[in-house]
RNA sequence: GGCGCGUUCAUCUAGCGGCUAGGAUACCGCCCUCUCAAGGCGGGUACACGGGUUCGAUUCCCGUACGCGCUACCA
């Protein structure tokens, strides 16, 4: 889901010539995790996703890193409580807590009760000097109706008195996402907010915010994109399955089918094309072509996507991304080999791992024989021919798919039999399996030597 | 519960008052064929429901249902 909104702010910006920037929003300190901006960045890059200002690249508006700029939305908090549009608020969260339960038990939507709305001067600074901890909340005006226009949505609208005395500055010091938002956006010259669905409640506190700081002329636009789901159409969420986009990645996707595929959810060009690389992207982007409903993130087309693209690469390009997974596994192989491997497979695999798990007999010679192709084809006057077929094989001078069809289709009509009854006992003696690469192709890549044992070991040990 | 947003094939979607409702994925069948894949051809499946507005609603309005989101000193 973040891939896909990171992916539309950069398609929007690059669009209309303008700037992407990356903001790291750690203002919660229990929840930091480590290196997870590293990884961030690491996958933004990966999926070719650049930015023109933030924490890497600088920029006239920075620091970038919210924790790096409390001192700012500090002093815009003083500023709020002086004119009045925020409190302080010294409840404890046990009373907090308490409030909303009652609140709910009789009906009410749980909200905060704003008990320390109107704490005179004096009450405050009591509470002050006693070192009561306090957080700082937004003086939400009382019967006004909010309306902004979404980019995607149109008009919108709340009523103030649903709306939470939102927490701006809480008690360690830290602001909420509400308040640095805000001062930020505005800050950095923010003119285009384009997030998720779940921030589209959240809005008309922020609004709410803008003018009480002054700000509203300058207020940024808010597109609110529709959320991406689960097969359940929950929103999307790592709970169900790996969706973390360094699972794709290791599952053997490619970037730009994950960011094509992300791309046409929610966003369609509205003409049959599926393929689109990233320019034809940013030349088609627009907001108002952004759907309003959840799009499900569907595994099966996001395949497909994925073997259009490998389809589209010459072995040569493919072959930098498969040697490390053949690597991994242990195959030792030339490079001439493998190459020869990827050919063979690349329009029968949907992941870039399918090179290496899919196929791992031209790794490894099979032990295991699939058992339905056994039973079929493993007759003993096939066992019989292919003794035949291994001694005119080994005999043979040359080794092309070409010299070995003409081997196998001779002895096949000497023997007044389809080629057929041949064939499959000699896939499943070589491959262990029912299905692959045409035949003459995978034995002219296996080799002789290797073709010839492999029908000697099946010979001997399959049943 | 309250508030908000949404609703076209199983899924992603096209459609912006008049279409036999189009495409893609998946699925099924046929062709090709040594199998698989690819490719070619063909097939089935959708406008949530009820009221309006209109000569005419998938399209505009209202309501209902359903789904989702938000309702934290998380973002």
């Amino acid at each position: 889901g973040s891939l896909r909104t990171a992916l539309y702010n950069y398609l929007f910006a690059r669009h209309n010539n303008g700037v992407n920037v990356l903001r790291i929003e750690d203002t919660d300190r229990t929840r930091l995790v480590e290196g997870a901006v590293e990884n961030l960045l690491r996958t933004m890059e990966w999926a070719g996703i650049s930015f023109d200002e933030g924490p890497t690249q600088g920029g006239e508006y920075g620091p970038y890193v919210q924790s790096e700029r409390t001192e700012i939305y500090r002093n815009y908090a003083d500023e709020l409580i002086a004119n009045n549009k925020a409190y302080p608020c010294f409840c404890t969260s046990e009373r907090l807590d308490e409030v909303r339960k009652a609140m709910q038990a009789s009906g009410q939507p749980p909200m905060y009760d704003r008990h320390c709305r109107n704490l005179t001067h004096e009450e405050v600074q009591t509470k002050k000097d006693a070192g009561m901890p306090h957080v700082v909340r937004l003086r939400v005006p009382l019967g006004e109706t909010i309306t902004f226009n979404d980019l995607v949505r149109g008009d919108v609208s709340f009523e103030s008195k649903t709306i939470d005395d939102q927490v701006l500055l809480k008690s360690d010091g830290f602001p909420t996402y509400h308040l640095a938002n805000i001062v930020d956006d505005h800050l950095m010259k923010i003119t285009h907010v384009i997030r998720g669905e779940e921030w589209l409640t959240s809005t008309p506190k922020h609004v709410l915010l803008y003018r009480a700081l002054g700000w509203e002329a300058e207020m940024p636009k808010f597109a609110h994109l529709p959320l991406l789901l689960n097969p359940d159409r929950s929103k999307l969420s790592k709970r169900q399955g790996d969706v973390a986009v360094e699972d794709f990645k290791t599952q053997g996707y490619l970037p730009d089918a994950l960011v094509n595929f992300c791309a046409l959810l929610g966003f369609n060009p509205s003409d049959a094309q599926e393929i689109y690389s990233i320019e034809e992207l940013i030349a088609a982007f627009e907001l108002d072509k952004v759907n309003k409903s959840g799009a499900v993130f569907g595994r099966e087309k996001l395949d497909w996507m994925n073997s259009e693209y490998i389809r589209s690469k010459t072995p040569e390009e493919l072959f930098k991304s498969v040697k490390p997974l053949a690597d991994n596994r242990g195959y030792a192989v030339s490079d001439e080999y493998l190459l020869k491997v990827i050919g063979l497979m690349t329009e029968r695999v949907r992941t870039l791992n399918d090179f290496v798990d899919f196929a791992g007999y031209f790794f490894k010679a099979p032990t295991e024989f699939d058992e339905k192709s056994r039973a079929k084809n493993w007759t003993e006057e096939a066992k019989q021919r292919l003794a035949d077929l291994l001694v005119l094989l080994s005999a043979s001078a040359e080794w092309t798919h070409d010299s070995i069809e003409q081997i196998i289709r001779a002895y096949a009509e000497s023997k007044d039999i389809s080629a057929g009854k041949l064939i499959h006992p000699l896939r499943l003696s070589v491959s262990g399996v029912g299905s692959g690469p045409g035949l003459f192709e995978l034995l002219e890549v296996l080799g002789k030597s290797e073709v010839t044992s492999r029908i000697s070991y099946a010979l001997e040990h399959l049943k």
